[in-house]
This record gives structure tokens, C-alpha cells and sequence, in this order.
RNA sequence: GCUCACAUAGCUCAGUCGGUAGAGCACUUCCUUGGUAAGGAAGAGGUCAUCGGUUCGAUUCCGAUUGUGAGCACCA
């Protein structure tokens, strides 16, 4: 027997320990003190997250990850996905696992089965967990040949785990199997906690829904479960506490509340604005409509259907005629615009431009129909009639950065004035179904690169094969109150529809270029970006964009006469005012437009008007201010 | 589009193990003129999403359709 050279863990202090025997996470920590042991989830040797009972067989930087640690929380949830899955296969025999992940708050496990689950099922399958959980299986980590591990998911009848062993998982890399307790395993590359009892009490199951064998349409349909996990009790309430919060700013419940707008099973994804709601889009297409003039755009318009020929030409027939609309008329068809570039080619081929015309840019609110899928609709973040806040720069290579880095900042900025701080940028490269060749797709994503550098920006998410069809963009995104991400602005680079739609430009040398066209839009669609504003400020909007900015309401009826008075003089400043003459008590009054989030209360009585004054009072303020009426006018005048 | 769930008054919801429905708020009328988050009384309001089946009888059970919700897929 040869005497093997003693093992040297260096720990995060700079301290080393030499072992003859290989030793495991577990007993380091145990070496340390009982209670770090006890507290210990997971180890990182050598930057790796290891198993606590996993022998450490090489010199290591070892690190204890304890159970109050982000990446502990994520080894807890990955588990509590292998205890649902095993939790399912004793309750339902026969059912297939496959796939088991953490998500951001909990996890969720796919498995084929038959039978749906039901909601009583998901009880019982939390129950079964908790079950499992007290019987405190211990969780063993094994290295399998390909073979054995093929051969014991087919025996067991788990073809989703054969199959992916054979396509997924390449010939040279190593297969870890994790056994928990005596009858159950998962193949999984770990790691895992030592023991079923170490996962705690604070999960449970939220819901179950579909989901397809490797993310594709065309395979599987599997039921996939949810569920929420976190280190302590404490925590789970906290979150569950928060997602109740978030539902409250919901702007398909804030949107009937405030009466902003409605949807109708007649027109699914179609939105039918009411004043109030109208008055939001109209603050805010004003706003843009500055943006526009700032940023050298001029405003143009293009018809909403035209011959199916120019979509043909364009290429979005090819690639989107299943979501797109059509209408016909004397024998020809025409599509309903998805889009609005086309139009605005039309525009810009309609006259001889020059080089020194360049850079050309337009701007349209342009309304557009795309025929969603009825599963993506979703109130007025995801519809099938909307308007962009759209533009297209026509310009030459050399000009794209410039104006890609105008982009970006003008596009901050806007995002800065409604309210927003924190929003991701992605850039989305070439897909697999594209026009053009490999060089024109490596400029254009090298010319994307290079500005978000030159506009200053340090990160950014690259999105391979989620570009569009015709060049790669730039996207930014915004989330909702639920925390789901939803993409608002936009700058592509497209070498390829000037092309296709015959734009052209006369050079110095008095040939025939084509342009390069910049696709571009900051707020994306007013539809949702109203939402996400509604949900941002959870219906309260800021001054400037509040649909009623201010209430007159008096508070005997000889003030009556007065309060409208009042309410004309701030109408003539453009102050969004209304009065509320009803026989109602001010409380009454207060409360309703409280609850109206209108940012503005004035009440008038008797002293007010003889006085010539407002007594005011702002959302969120229990406070009054008694103005004279000629001071409050400058003030709320002010936008 | 796929899987599952849901659809009752303007809104939020209850209810009917099959005998055509109820609350609160809102609305209308009357009383009340009240100083900063709900004053009181009375009244009116529903083909229980649509279409079909089972049944003596369906809002209730079954099926289809439409729409909505969650997730998946999609998002020019």
C-alpha cells in the first residue's frame, strides 16, 4: 500500500490544514465547531460547490457555504425539487421525472404523466414532501458509466432520463447519480444537501401547468409543478406577503378600478380606451412627441393596410404570415401593418435622397395588428392592436454609431423621466432563420457592440439566435409587478430591408448606395408601457401623467358656484380638473378620489370663497394648505 | 397554439347535493349642508358567457365554443 502525500485545504483566511485521509466537507466544518456543521449546506473546493460528504481527494481553497447564503438557497431549492419528485413517484407510480431546476424564488420539477394533476393532488404532494423531509433520507452522491445509467433509467421505465443521457450529456463527461434514501434516484449534477431533513419546512407548491420536453412546441407536453422554497419560515411568509403586494398594482385590476380602460371578448387583445385612460396616452405621446423633436426625428404617417406584395418583398410574409391579419378588396389582398418600416421605406424612395441628406430619420405612432397566439395575450402588456412609439434612421455605415449612442441616451433619459432607475439591457444576435450572410451579421452586432460601449454602457446580456430576422438589436427591459420582465425600448441594425424594398441614396461619387436602416422605438408599445407605468407607481402617476390631476369639491352647496369657478380658471391653464358637486359629505369626497389616486384635492367652503382661497391637499398627505386662489393656480399650472 | 383552472348584478364576491338566484359597494329617489378616507332611508338592477346534450325540469350535471387566468411555446 502506498502512502499517499497528505491532502492541504487552504481556507478563506489564509489558513492550510494538511489530512492523510481525504476528509469531507462535513468533517472540516465538524472540526471547526458542531454548530458551523449544523449551519453548513454545501462547500466550494476550489471554486466548485461540492457535497458536504463528498470526499475532498485533492489539495483545495475550501470555502463552508452556510445556510443563510445565496447559494445555499439555491442548493435548498434544487432539492426541494428532487423531494417533489420523489414525493410524486411514491404517490403516482408510473409517472416519469425529467427535469427538476431552481427558479428565482422556489423550483419546479417536469414529469410525464397520463392523468393531469389536480389541485387536491398538489395537497397531497406537499404533504408526501413534508413526509419525506421527516424521514430524513440521507442524499448520496455516485459516479455512473453511461451505460449503467441508460441501461437503469430504461429498465425503470424512464425514457426521458435514457434519452437525455444518450443526446444530452456528451460521452466524456461525468454522470453523477443522487440517491435518496434506499428506493429513489435522480441523475443531477448536484450538489445536493446530505440529508432530506436539512431542506427545513419552508416550501410549498404553488401551482401546476404545462411545459414541453426540452422547450420545444413540437415535443412532449409535460405537467410541470411549482413550487416556493426558502432557508426559514420567515422568509417564505415574507415573499408570500410581497407577491399579495404585487397583485394589488396588477394594472388589469388598477385599470378597471381607475376606469382607465376595458377589454371584451369581442375583440381579444384590443384595447378600448376610456377617457381616463386616453388621457394617460395622451400625456405621454406628447411627451414623446418632444423626444421626437429633440432627437432630429419629424413625425410621418403611413397607411394601416397595404398590397400583401410589399409584405412578400420585405420578407415578413415569409416568416410571419401566421401572424399577421389580411383583408381583401376587388381581388387584391392586403395585409394589416404588423409594422411600420415598410411604410416608412415608401417615404423615404418617394423622393431622390442624397448623401447629404443623411441621416434621414422618421417617426410615427404607428398602430399595428399582429395576430398573437390567444396563449400570449395578456390585459394591455400583450395585445394584438398597438401603437409603437416607432422610428427609422436611414444612414450610412459610418453614421450608426453616432446615432445608435444618441439612442441610447435619449432612451435613458426618457426611462429616467417617468420614474424608472433600474432596467436590462440585451442584445439579441443573429437567429437561425435570417436574411443575409455571416459578414453583414458580424458588422451589424460589432456595430451594435461598439456603441452601447461608446454610450458608456459597462454590461449587458447577449442573447444568441434572439435577434430578428433581418439584423440584431439592442433591447430594454422593464419589469412588472410581479417581477416578470417585459421589453419596452429598442435599436436594430438592419443592412437588409433597404435593400430588399429598394431604398437608395446617391453617394459623393454619384452612385447608388443603400442605406443602412436603424429600427428604433423608447417606450416600444404605448399599450404596454402605460401598464407597466400603472403598475410602476401602482395607479398613483406622477402629476404630470395623472389622467385627473385635480378635484374641486365644495363642501356646502353655496360654495357650488365658486368650486366651478375654480375649476374653469385651472382648465384654462390645462390643469386636467374636475369638480364633484354631489350632496356628500367631504369625507365621503376625500376618501372616493383618494382611492382615485388624484393627485390633487382642493376643497372649497364658505370661507374659501369669501376669501377667494383653496384649502389643498396632496395624495398621500394628510396635510391641508390654504392657498389664495391666484398663488394655487401658478403652482398646479406648473407641469 | 398547448396543459390545467375559471366565467353569477356596473364592481367585488356568496349560493343552488337539479325546482330560473343573494350580499356589500356603485346607481336612482328622498332626508341630510356636513371642514379632510364611507351620514340615513327607500328603490331599481341578473336569459347565472354562448350553443347543444341528459332530464318532467339545467344557472347547477355532460360536451363543444368563446373569453379570461397561470405556466409553456411564440413575441418582426
Amino acid at each position: 500500500m502506498s502512502i499517499s502525500p497528505p491532502i492541504r485545504i487552504s481556507f478563506p483566511d489564509g489558513n492550510v490544514k494538511s489530512f492523510d485521509v481525504p476528509p469531507t466537507g462535513l468533517s472540516i466544518a465538524t472540526g471547526i465547531s458542531p454548530g458551523l456543521a449544523k449551519k453548513a449546506v454545501v462547500v466550494r473546493v476550489n471554486g466548485e460547490l461540492w457535497d458536504l460528504n463528498r470526499p475532498i481527494d485533492r489539495d483545495a481553497a475550501f470555502e463552508i457555504i452556510t445556510r443563510d447564503k445565496p447559494e445555499a438557497l439555491e442548493v435548498i431549492r434544487h432539492d426541494a425539487a428532487h423531494v417533489l419528485a420523489q414525493a410524486v413517484q411514491e404517490l403516482f407510480p408510473g409517472t416519469q421525472i425529467t427535469f427538476g431546476p431552481s427558479t428565482e424564488h422556489g423550483f419546479y420539477y417536469d414529469f410525464a404523466r397520463d392523468t393531469p394533476f389536480s389541485d387536491a393532488d398538489l395537497a397531497s404532494i406537499e404533504q408526501r414532501m413534508r413526509n419525506i423531509v421527516k424521514r430524513d433520507l440521507p442524499i448520496i452522491r455516485e459516479v455512473w458509466s453511461h451505460e449503467a445509467a441508460v441501461a437503469h433509467f430504461e429498465q425503470a421505465g424512464e425514457s426521458f432520463k435514457a434519452e437525455w443521457i444518450r443526446d444530452g450529456i456528451a460521452a466524456d463527461e461525468e454522470l453523477t447519480i443522487y440517491r435518496q434514501g434506499e428506493a429513489w434516484l435522480d441523475m443531477c449534477l448536484g450538489p445536493h444537501l446530505p440529508s432530506t431533513g436539512k431542506l427545513g419546512t419552508a416550501f410549498k407548491l404553488t401551482r401546476v401547468s404545462g411545459a414541453y420536453w426540452r422547450g420545444d412546441a413540437n415535443n412532449a407536453q409535460l405537467q410541470r409543478i411549482y413550487g416556493l422554497a426558502f432557508a426559514n419560515d420567515a422568509d417564505l411568509e415574507a415573499h408570500l406577503k410581497m407577491v399579495e403586494e404585487a397583485e394589488k398594482r396588477d394594472h388589469r385590476k388598477l385599470g378597471k378600478q381607475l376606469d382607465l380602460y376595458h377589454q371584451q371578448e369581442e375583440a381579444p387583445g384590443m384595447v378600448f380606451w376610456h377617457p381616463k385612460g386616453w388621457a394617460i396616452w395622451q400625456a405621454v405621446e406628447q411627451y414623446v412627441r418632444g423626444v421626437y423633436k429633440a432627437g432630429g426625428y419629424q413625425e410621418v404617417r403611413g397607411p394601416q393596410i397595404m398590397d400583401v406584395n410589399l409584405w412578400k418583398k420585405s420578407g415578413h410574409w415569409d416568416n410571419y404570415q401566421d401572424n399577421m391579419f389580411f383583408t381583401e378588396s376587388e381581388k387584391r389582398t392586403y395585409a394589416i401593418k404588423p409594422m411600420n418600416c415598410p411604410g416608412h421605406v415608401q417615404i423615404f424612395n418617394a423622393g431622390l435622397r442624397s448623401y447629404r441628406d443623411l441621416p434621414v430619420r422618421y417617426a410615427e405612432f404607428g398602430g399595428c395588428h399582429r395576430n398573437e397566439p390567444s396563449g400570449a395575450l395578456h390585459g394591455i402588456m400583450r395585445v394584438r392592436a398597438f401603437t409603437q412609439d416607432d422610428g427609422h434612421i436611414f444612414c450610412t455605415e459610418a453614421q450608426i454609431e453616432p446615432e445608435v449612442t444618441a439612442f441610447h441616451q435619449q432612451a435613458m433619459q426618457v426611462y429616467a423621466d417617468f420614474g424608472f432607475t433600474h432596467l436590462d439591457v440585451k442584445l439579441a444576435l443573429r437567429p437561425e432563420k435570417r436574411l443575409g450572410d455571416d459578414a453583414t451579421w458580424d458588422r451589424a452586432e460589432d456595430a451594435l457592440r461598439s456603441a452601447l460601449r461608446a454610450a458608456g454602457v459597462a454590461t449587458w446580456t447577449e442573447l444568441p439566435g434572439e435577434g430578428a430576422f433581418y439584423g440584431p438589436k439592442i433591447e430594454y427591459h422593464l419589469k412588472d409587478s410581479i417581477g416578470r420582465a417585459w421589453q419596452v425600448g429598442t435599436m436594430q441594425v438592419d443592412f437588409m430591408m433597404p435593400e430588399r424594398l429598394g431604398a437608395t441614396y446617391i453617394d459623393e461619387h454619384s452612385a447608388r448606395q443603400h442605406p443602412v436602416m436603424l429600427h428604433r422605438a423608447i417606450v416600444g408599445s404605448m399599450e404596454r408601457f402605460i401598464g407597466i407605468l400603472i403598475e410602476h407607481h401602482a395607479g398613483a402617476l406622477p402629476y404630470w401623467l395623472a389622467p385627473v390631476q385635480a378635484v374641486v369639491t365644495p363642501i356646502v352647496s353655496d360654495a357650488d358656484a365658486y368650486a366651478s369657478e375654480v375649476a374653469a380658471e385651472l382648465s384654462k391653464r390645462n390643469v386636467r380638473v374636475q369638480t364633484d358637486l354631489r350632496n356628500e359629505k367631504i369625507n365621503y369626497k376625500i376618501r372616493e378620489h383618494s382611492l382615485q389616486k388624484v393627485p390633487v384635492i382642493l376643497v372649497v367652503g364658505r370661507k374659501e370663497a369669501e376669501e377667494r382661497s383653496v384649502t389643498l391637499r396632496r395624495l398621500g398627505s394628510e396635510r391641508q394648505e390654504t392657498l389664495l386662489l391666484a398663488d394655487a393656480i401658478i403652482e398646479l399650472a406648473k407641469h
